[in-house]
RNA sequence: AGUGCGACACCUGAUUCC
DNA sequence: GGAATCAGGTGTCGCACT
């Protein structure tokens, strides 16, 4: 697990040595182990395991010595909270909405990273499930958290893959926002390959024809040919944002993009219930998304 | 180009807990 | 449906050495 300048030819890892150490806090015999089988069979089927991986042996100890932290919950003596044998029966933890509507999604006001000053903020992200495999499904998300309303969520079109669903939100955004007069903005994005490929490999691939550093085509040409499009005569500012880290405009992108590779495609239009017997109202116009 | 490495994502599965 | 832990995979690029 040292690191050896990469320019050495020799091998960094004696073979003794194993690459990961197992700590297991909670299990049938707690301790640091070498290899995941090892440590599946102390915490397989174990109610509250608790353990970790290390990449060296100390940080494993160390996890193992250190107590739980006791949160009122799962402490052995459940005094405090028990199952309530009178509540309702819920073997189903389903939720009934995809969509959380308590409270104001969109308007988690301190989400930003005080950078973004002046600008009309955007978290995009990508999702594709079953990636790299047959029957793979995309989706775009899109969040704006000062227009809630105008959030994006859409399946992707064309090859299915996670990269190009993280591209193509980032498109679909900014044309939305440059639908809404908003062409100053902030990209806040957790692919780091787009962010990249747009800041410092693209002004290179251009000059060699999009091309690798191994010579061959880059993949994504047509795709960032298009976000490069749909940047014109905007000025667009790049942020980099952890994926899954409770950043709370990052979560409402990922949820939009997960229902965008269901097949949700926003605006969605909710009819009101048209009363029966009034005259015919306006048929509302079929929203094409091309 | 081959091999390896790195990085950020996107997944599939298993176990536990709610 | 959510939290966590682990394993196995692909998307894609750059880097370095054969």
């Amino acid at each position: 697990t040292e690191l050896v300048p990469k320019t050495s030819l020799t091998p960094i890892l004696s073979p003794h040595m194993p690459s990961k150490y197992y700590a297991v806090r909670r299990g049938r015999a707690p301790g640091v182990y070498n290899s995941w089988d090892e440590c599946k069979s102390q915490v397989d089927g174990y109610s509250g395991a608790q353990f970790k991986s290390f990449r060296t042996a100390a940080e494993a100890k160390e996890f193992v010595d250190t107590p739980v932290v006791s949160t009122g919950r799962g402490c052995p003596y459940g005094s405090s909270r028990r199952p309530n044998p009178l509540s309702k029966n819920r073997s189903d933890y389903r939720t009934i909405n995809g969509i959380n509507t308590a409270g104001s999604v969109g308007s988690i006001a301190s989400d930003n990273s005080a950078d973004s000053k002046d600008r009309f903020v955007i978290y995009t992200d990508g999702a594709c499930t079953k990636n790299g495999r047959r029957g793979a499904r995309g989706g775009i998300g899109a969040h704006f958290p000062a227009r809630p309303d105008r959030d994006i969520s859409e399946p992707l079109e064309g090859r299915q893959t996670n990269n190009r669903a993280e591209i193509w939100a980032a498109v679909r955004a900014l044309e939305a926002a440059k639908a809404m007069g908003e062409l100053r903005v902030d990209i806040k994005t957790d692919s780091k390959f787009m962010m990249q490929a747009v800041n410092e490999w693209s002004p290179k691939w251009r000059r060699n024809g999009w091309k690798t550093s191994t010579g061959a085509d880059v993949i994504n040409k047509e795709d960032f040919l298009e976000l490069e499009r749909v940047s014109q005569g905007m000025d667009v500012q790049w942020t980099k944002v952890r994926a899954h880290s409770g950043v709370a405009g990052n979560e409402r992108a990922d949820q939009l993009a997960v229902m965008g590779s269901k097949g949700v495609v926003t605006p969605q239009v909710t009819l009101p219930t048209v009363p029966i017997g009034l005259p015919t109202l306006p048929k509302v116009p079929v929203i094409t998304i091309e």
